[in-house]
DNA sequence: GATCAATGGTACACCATTGGTTCACGCAAC
DNA sequence: GTTGCGTGAACCAATGGTGTACCATTGATC
């Protein structure tokens, strides 16, 4: 495995080949000069060119084979992403507790720091959740109104946990929990939550926003528990 | 955080280069000159210009690499969409802050959940903590306590959270943070902290717990940041 | 099939560069 | 004085690049 970090000659090795590919002056399947020769062609010792070379063979745009040689390759196809799995077993219970720690306090930190346009975003949010028809679409938007308050917290860390929330939101267990649950009653009660919540963001109220998210959460821990 | 703790003449150099990277004039991923050279550019003695490089490091506006040098990093927003749902690009003031949220309110939950099982795993961390010798030793325990904390809470999220908090901290960056600030002294007064804490939860007092946490985590992100 | 030159793979010692650490001293504020 | 910040200098430690030697595999030639 290569260092994903590699110093500016190595780097400079990297960006020409890159260019010479990218020009038409290496194309696919060419065979490029033996290391020996090429680490002088340009002016580096052949270590070094070994390094730009992993780089490159790493992330899909050569190939190299012992005692044969090294090769440009096709264009790189993109590859799957990954989805991380991290709280992917929590159990609804679980997540709603650690929320009612976390969002709170995310609350109060974004009332503080949030931009104007972080408002404009947070109200997109919110009234697009107003309008939303199904629960799909509902979720959808508080979700994203969620997410966007944890933008405003300009703290990378607590995005990504909203971001590992939102996940698990989208999980079918939870879905059938929530839409066991919403009723449309309770609908309107989050409506009102969420517009509470809105307005002491943009009252740059700390105290006030914490103290709605965290009554917004209790009512929503009690009713997705309290449903059988 | 404490803006206090560094000089005028630091606090100049750190608005100076956080104006480079704002106009444009440092972009992201570019190398700084050695700080030898660019002491005597911002014409400050190359402790001082040190101080501001560290305090911009914690922010995670920089990254050091001995033998390497000093490169701009990605702005926190454009880190967010990149990896999402990884906590790998937090930068440690990110992280404490998180940590300040999450862990006293953690401590209180397993001082009122902890079985006697807990309870002993905990003190072995704690007694191990006590005897460790170098940083990486002392490292381990100290993680592994405050994850037999998170343990007790029962709650997966919250150990998953852990875990990966404990993965950072494995991280290059965040152990050559830790590494500075980790004086023998400073050892003995987090050993102090780690004792009550383990008493408070030995006596089942959430309140306490939380407390003793908060001191705690209060006390490590102040020596992160403070110290040069 | 055996041989051998060509080629990529690996390892090591060495050096220059660069950040990390420590110490002694000066200076200004309290 | 005491404290804290800034300065200057020396030294330590890690990194990347270079140079060299040798190993492993391939493929053409005998």
């Amino acid at each position: 495995m290569n260092k994903d970090i590699i110093g500016s000659a190595a780097q400079g090795v990297v960006d020409e080949i890159l260019h010479r590919i990218k020009a038409g002056t290496l194309t696919s399947g060419q065979q490029l000069p033996p290391e020996r020769v090429l680490a002088t062609e340009l002016g580096v010792a052949r270590n070094t060119l070994r390094k730009a070379l992993s780089r490159l063979e790493a992330e899909g745009h050569l190939t190299r084979r012992i005692g044969a040689g090294t090769f440009v390759r096709a264009a790189v196809n993109d590859r799957m992403g990954s989805l991380p799995s991290r709280f992917r077993s929590a159990s609804p219970a679980e997540l709603m507790e650690v929320r009612l720690i976390i969002e709170p306090q995310a609350a109060a930190m974004a009332a503080s720091r949030a931009t104007s346009e972080d408002f404009k975003a947070i109200e997109t949010a919110y009234n697009n959740s107003l309008t939303a028809e199904g629960l799909g679409e509902f979720e959808h938007w508080d979700a994203q109104l969620h997410l966007m308050v944890f933008r405003a917290t300009r703290n990378s860390v607590l995005i990504d946990y909203c971001q590992a929330i939102n996940t698990i939101r989208n999980e079918p267990e939870w879905y059938a929990l929530k839409k066991r649950s919403l009723t449309p009653e309770l609908r309107r009660v989050y409506d009102r939550q969420h517009g509470a919540l809105v307005s002491a963001l943009r009252a740059r109220d700390p105290e006030q926003a914490r103290l709605c998210m965290s009554k917004h959460l209790t009512t929503v821990r009690d009713n997705l528990m309290g449903v059988i």
